[in-house]
DNA sequence: TTCACTGCAAATCGTTTGCACTGGC
DNA sequence: GCCAGTGCAAACGATTTGCAGTGAA
């Protein structure tokens, strides 16, 4: 694999911001300082680092894919009112798993939690 | 709001198959009973019937929207090897919704579990 | 008659891909 | 020089939408 300066500005964005941005979003940042980057490269960079496991994807609903950093396990919370996306700082809870698996009979190797709700800033607006 | 054979027969699919079926799953089965029905009104009414409460819209990472009309809550799992889509039986735990309030300063109204691993079929043939 | 709902086809939009070019090694 | 990686634009595919026609009330 070579170098390219495209991937580590992609990467670095990533361990930069918490804001579980979408490609569209790390695409006009970067532009900014790199214009010429195209939201392609965008894209297979991105993929390229989740396949790696140096980012994770997520979903929630609106069908759009958001990219996350922080790829140590953790759980999120979505905010009903604003659509945004928070990350969790609770322990990871490995017992559900065995818990799943009375009921279950594959082999669970992990799970996702997301949370909803109201989140602080939207709580205080009310 | 009116009546509709084609909304009927979409919310009557929903309750008699627990496969999570996408809209273009619903729509070529219809069809094969109503000819005419459009893929169209298969997703405007899965929408309203999304909107109502009487189905749960799922996704799980393709980026395709699967449905469920089982809506009394439960959790996902989903096989890593042939992406199936199960539903567990384990009940529904309350309590983690507080583990997470602990940490975070919004108001934590509900959460989604997705399981993930290998399903029963998947691990026999291994 | 009214207007919710439909079928159809075109539009939308996030994401992927083909291709010629560039740059790391 | 080789070929991984890029920029660009076109293609893709799931979902939505505009519109004229249909059917429930």
């Amino acid at each position: 694999m070579h170098y390219s300066k495209q991937r580590e500005a992609v990467k670095h964005y990533l361990q930069n911001h918490t804001t579980h941005p979408t490609a569209e979003m790390i695409y006009q940042d970067l532009k900014k300082t790199m214009p010429n980057i195209s939201l392609g490269t965008v894209y297979r960079n991105l993929n390229l680092l989740v396949e790696r496991g140096d980012a994770i994807k997520l979903d929630f609903g609106d069908g759009i894919d958001r990219f996350d950093g922080f790829t140590s396990p953790h759980y999120h919370f979505i905010c009903n009112k604003c659509n945004r996306l928070f990350d969790l700082k609770m322990k990871h809870l490995e017992h559900i798993n065995s818990l799943a698996s009375i009921e279950f009979d594959g082999e669970i190797e992990g799970h996702i939690i997301y949370f909803h709700g109201t989140c602080p800033d939207c709580k205080t607006q009310m």
